[in-house]
DNA sequence: AAAAATTATCGACCGTAGTCAGATTTTTTT
DNA sequence: AAAAAAATCTGACTACGGTCGATAATTTTT
């Protein structure tokens, strides 16, 4: 049952992202006031508060929105006939791209997602943990079709193309690599790992 | 020539850093302000900002002293005949070591270095340069000696460790790893690196 | 439907990062 | 060595993120 208030909190929360959404795209997020947005919300500062802990809190909600709905996406289109290379690339490519569209929100989000604070951590953990749910099945069915290691912990294996994407972001932002050029160098890197480092015998 | 204000400039800063080395191990980096820097360095709030331009520059640039130093160390020690594997581990637990003894200067210091701010790139890509000048000839050495493909670039190897490395952080930072554990988690995936991911034929 | 209890809203208030115009010190010119 | 110029220092000031006690809206109890 949906009393009257949790309607009106719903409908509060939601028009703090809407502003936050056009006011950040706008000016940015520094740029933004609490104040301002809270205006442009049509509530009092104090109220925000009540609804996000702190001003990068409101960003996270956003990204997370954002990648939850991809990840959706993800699952349902995940073809898992192609190599799992390609699903890899294709995976953390449609990730990456959601970062660099603004890149203000994509630096923000993968500093506090890479090395979050203490506080952070359980929302995090959460969050890494739905990646998992997503990435595990595709993984499994790769090494049955004989494309991966099985003596391997899947675990690591994630983490391997995870850390690779790291990189990839990383030197996205260091400027080292073009938007044009990540994709090729995504699965570079990613082909380098399936076959490693060291010259077969 | 040293002038008499140049050499006032070198004492103040290091007045500064030296304030700022004992108030952020004392009380941690958010609970020092800038007044209270100034205060213990004996300056005006005012003049820590023509040596630093934001309060986290501070911290930057001590992380950075350490780490420079600590790669001068490594390049004398650098044992270049044992195996390359074992070299990157030794090399990336040293930094690792740094990071994590002390949680809120490390964090802040990898999210910083890992997305960088548009401000902050070119003092960044020096100091990574300075890496790979650091790298370069060991991955070299391992290539002749038959320990690494030469087929590929030494930029993507590198990256490739590096990529790994950041896991490790990350993973720690998220409470996944714990500090004992990391070097046998390091060494784990390094390993997996140089043996890639897919079955041998 | 009135009273009591609970929950949400608010903006004045606090502490701090960073700015800036004017004072002070050092260097250069005469 | 006096005057002019340049570089440096400074603390009052601004603007912002976040808090909190008072107030208003809503729900529950009587």
């Amino acid at each position: 049952m949906e009393s009257r208030r949790e309607k009106k909190k719903k409908e509060t929360r939601q028009a703090i992202m809407q502003a936050a959404m056009t006011l950040f795209s706008e000016k940015g997020f520094d740029q933004t006031s609490i104040e301002e947005l809270a205006k442009a919300a049509g509530i009092g500062k104090g109220t925000i508060y009540g609804y996000f802990e702190t001003k990068t809190d409101i960003l996270h909600a956003f990204c997370e929105d954002e990648l939850e709905c991809l990840h959706k996406e993800l699952t349902t289109y995940a073809d898992r006939e192609i190599p799992i290379l390609q699903q890899m690339v294709k995976i953390y490519m449609t990730e990456f791209k959601q970062i660099t569209e603004n890149r203000e929100f994509g630096r923000l989000f993968m500093q506090q997602t890479t090395f979050p604070r203490d506080a952070d951590l359980k929302r995090h953990l959460e969050h890494e943990n739905n990646y998992f749910k997503l990435l595990f099945p595709l993984l499994e069915k790769a090494q049955e079709r004989g494309e991966l290691r099985k003596d391997l912990d899947l675990l690591y294996i994630t983490g391997h193309f995870y850390g690779l994407y790291l990189l990839l972001v990383s030197a996205w932002f260091s400027g080292r690599i073009q938007t044009e050029e990540a994709e090729y160098a995504l699965e570079a890197v990613f082909s380098q790992a399936m076959e490693g480092l060291q010259p077969r015998l």
